[in-house]
DNA sequence: TTGAATGCAAAAAATTTGCATATTG
DNA sequence: CAATATGCAAATTTTTTGCATTCAA
């Protein structure tokens, strides 16, 4: 990642302290909840920051390319650094394990999206629901998290 | 889909006229969110029905196996009959456009995924998210609806 | 008749917005 | 100094829940 401060400048925007410490947070959790994201924000020493200033600062965070998110269920958008952005997220319905898979392993896929419908996928935006291993073997698939 | 007032008393549940409404409706719209079902059903020339009726049958219907529902982005959890369930959802997230794919589309990627890492995914139930041949031929990625 | 289902209103959760104040550049 | 950000509180939006009443079986 460039020099953040002047990736935010580059747009009339602004680096401040809260601004980095969401950063700072969202590194140490790899995946972010905005409201996880305001827990562990407020254990970094600082004060707390207050949720507006979490959404809208993720919302400005991923417009300059600095972060990006995921939808790993139902409720939550999980923010991550966009470097952490390469591979895609698998998620269980029964357990609720987050696994993450090469892109690559989606490549036939992406390759058949484009080819039938012209289709340019970004596999990584939404997880990929189903069973892991060990839920699986049980064969006792349960409703979503 | 075999009888349904049958299906549902079999588990005790009973066929009332606001299920069938619910289900007609549902066929009608192909997939349906559950205010955009509210506002259906309230056309079909009957008494509109509460939003928490709508929310609780679809969760009942959905037990049964008649409806079931996927995530095409953010906010909406948009439900469809099970019979109508066969297929992958794309969203483009420039114009908001759903496309409907075969999911033996995603065979190649659902077997890497098992045997990467023993997962058996159910690709229908979250949307694949990218851009539609007409954005992507435009290249210029907007953010999600 | 009796337990399940409905409707309404109130409660929760998750985001968004308005506005005065503080801060960055 | 000017314009962007922040914090707080209030407003939205979406879904859930409690409870008295109604209705399917």
């Amino acid at each position: 990642m460039k020099d953040l401060g002047e990736s935010l400048r580059a747009r009339g925007m602004r680096l401040t302290p809260q601004r980095e410490r969401i950063i700072d947070a969202i590194q140490v959790l790899g995946h972010a909840t905005p409201d996880g994201l305001a827990v562990a924000v407020g254990r970094d020493g600082g004060p707390g920051l207050s949720l507006s200033t979490i959404y809208r600062n993720l919302e400005a965070l991923e417009e300059v390319g600095v972060v990006s998110h995921t939808h790993l269920g139902h409720h939550s958008p999980t923010y991550h650094l966009f470097d952490h952005a390469d591979h895609l997220h698998l998620v269980c319905l029964s357990c609720g394990v987050v696994i993450e898979s090469a892109v690559t392993t989606a490549d036939p896929f992406v390759g058949n999206l484009l080819a039938l419908h012209g289709f340019v996928a970004d596999v990584k935006h939404m997880a990929i629901h189903g069973w892991c291993a060990a839920c699986s073997a049980l064969a006792t698939p349960v409703k979503e998290p």
